[in-house]
DNA sequence: AAATTGAACTTGACAATGTCAAGACCGGGG
DNA sequence: CCCCGGTCTTGACATTGTCAAGTTCAATTT
């Protein structure tokens, strides 16, 4: 067996056995630590203590590797919204404001990988994965306002600018909340910070009312 | 005189007379082409026709360069704003109304600037020029509300909420739209885009009749 | 059991980039 | 006329992503 090195961690087997998880999981501390900006494929490797070019077996390159870490990104942030939704009341207006909750309080927990998902231009947009993944959250959306308004989006040009307006406040309000640009709400505590959330992306939901 | 090399156009004199707008005209072209993720200072170098170590005396470094921009767009940014102001009703409610479709359209007409000054974390938010321009295009939106509610958005909780709403909206159907995730609205003609964006953003603007 | 095959991982190299230090150029004030 | 400080260039270095070639190892075949 080899030496390996100073800086790796010693590893009892020359083949890692589930390297492709450990990446993943190097590459999320990486990106919590330094950021899109600074996030480095070298710095993830020495993390998961494999050489430099080991990750280049399980992900094409630097964008795949941060790909994959967005699909999860999405696959986590629909969880966290079925969390949300699982409190409240079933009825589709209240389940779409929960989910919206829920799509806020995620880019709040994890303000980088918020960010890598929707505003860094680096993962591929073509990958099946992560298609499939973004499709899912967007159905989560989708499907509520069908509910709703018994059509979808696309078939009512009605029901489209409802489902912008909606996706837009609760898109907005998480790009704002999690780059700390309205710290009077951010820093509100959990229970009140949420409280605001509701309110302000209430705001713009479809108003039953008005119908 | 030097041989500027094959690359380097040619220019009279060893020095370049007014370098710094130079290569912020450069940087602007370099980063509409190339995008934040391959932007590169030497790049914007070999644009402006100077050594590769020639922008640093002008700016700190990359990121100072960006910082400039960023500057430069959020000038701009407001000026948007204004050619719709002009054209409406002069009040306040028409007036935000009007402030938010600029914000919407400039992120459409310029999404590489766009995404650096609101979601590259590159800009030196502490930088004295950068912080000044931030802070007239906030209080573009914070005025208006004022007239509107004779409060400012830290005096009265409910106005919090207000402007929080508004930004909300405007700034996320301007990130979804220059992201082009909504092309069914960014893809429609001028005239009726815009029609949109006003119905999407009335939805959360200050709800006149509720009070 | 021995050989082979191929995947997993390493090593070394290369080009590109940002940044620094040292020097060349040049205009304007002594 | 000289020199001095700002403007720009040159050359170097560390870091990064990627490629090519080699090494290690496990499983399958023979």
């Amino acid at each position: 067996m080899m030496d390996p090195g100073p800086d790796l961690p010693l590893r009892q087997s020359y083949h890692h056995g589930d390297l492709r998880s450990a990446l993943l999981a190097a590459a999320e501390q990486e990106l919590a630590e330094k950021g899109i900006e600074n996030f480095s494929m070298r710095g993830v490797a020495k993390r998961a203590g494999v050489s430099h070019a080991a990750p280049a077996h399980h992900f094409r390159d630097v964008n795949g590797l941060l790909t994959a870490l967005s699909a999860q990104g999405f696959r986590r942030l629909v969880e966290r919204q079925h969390v949300f939704m699982k409190d409240t009341k079933p009825d589709a207006w209240n389940q779409l404001m929960a989910s919206g909750l829920g799509y806020v309080v995620f880019a709040l927990e994890n303000p980088p990988v918020f960010r890598l998902m929707f505003s860094s231009g680096r993962p591929d947009l073509d990958d099946p994965e992560l298609k499939e993944a973004v499709d899912a959250s967007y159905a989560v959306m989708v499907d509520l306002l069908r509910i709703l308004h018994g059509a979808g989006p696309d078939e009512s040009p009605a029901v489209g600018i409802d489902m912008a307006a909606a996706w837009a406040v609760v898109h907005g309000l998480a790009d704002i909340l999690a780059s700390n640009r309205l710290p009077q709400i951010s820093g509100l505590p959990p229970q009140a910070r949420n409280m605001a959330i509701m309110a302000i992306i209430g705001r713009a939901m479809p108003d039953l009312t008005r119908r």
